[in-house]
DNA sequence: CGGCTGACGACCT
DNA sequence: GAGGTCGCCAGCC
């Protein structure tokens, strides 16, 4: 079987209000000019350890979606994507007034958006 | 139902 | 600094 190809068969979607679902919600509230990580998004929804799963719901948005998916860089604000895909992000950033160098964003720890942290289930 | 895939990060050697 | 382990969601075939 070949491996799945959104070429092809299109975007995963995300339904409902599973993990993913709520991941979009938390990153739609990030403004222009901030940032987060992949594991401060895990930790805001009170759960440690699952910074891979937010890149995952990350790469599974559609196209078309509202979530401001390039605010969400990986610690320490690096940017850790495909050479073709960080590109893209870099150049939505620069359009937040977000400067990336070297693929890093600078003055991260500036830019971080603070979410309300809600308590570990 | 099982196997595969995919934007991470803390911790260890 | 470079490698490996492990945690654990969700869609598709």
């Amino acid at each position: 079987m070949p491996p799945y190809d959104p070429e092809r068969h299109g975007p995963k979607r995300i339904v409902g209000d599973g993990f993913h679902a709520q991941v979009g919600a938390l990153v739609r509230q990030i403004p222009p000019g901030a940032v987060t990580t992949y594991g401060d998004v895990g930790a805001a929804l009170g759960r440690a350890n699952v910074a891979r799963l937010v890149g995952y719901a990350m790469a599974a948005l559609p196209a078309s979606t509202d979530v401001p998916w390039w605010r969400v860089v990986a610690a320490g604000g690096r940017i850790t994507q495909r050479p073709a895909a960080a590109a893209r992000q870099a150049q939505l950033l620069a359009d937040d007034d977000v400067e990336v160098r070297d693929g890093r964003v600078q003055e991260f720890s500036r830019r971080r958006h603070p979410f309300p942290q809600t308590p570990n289930r």
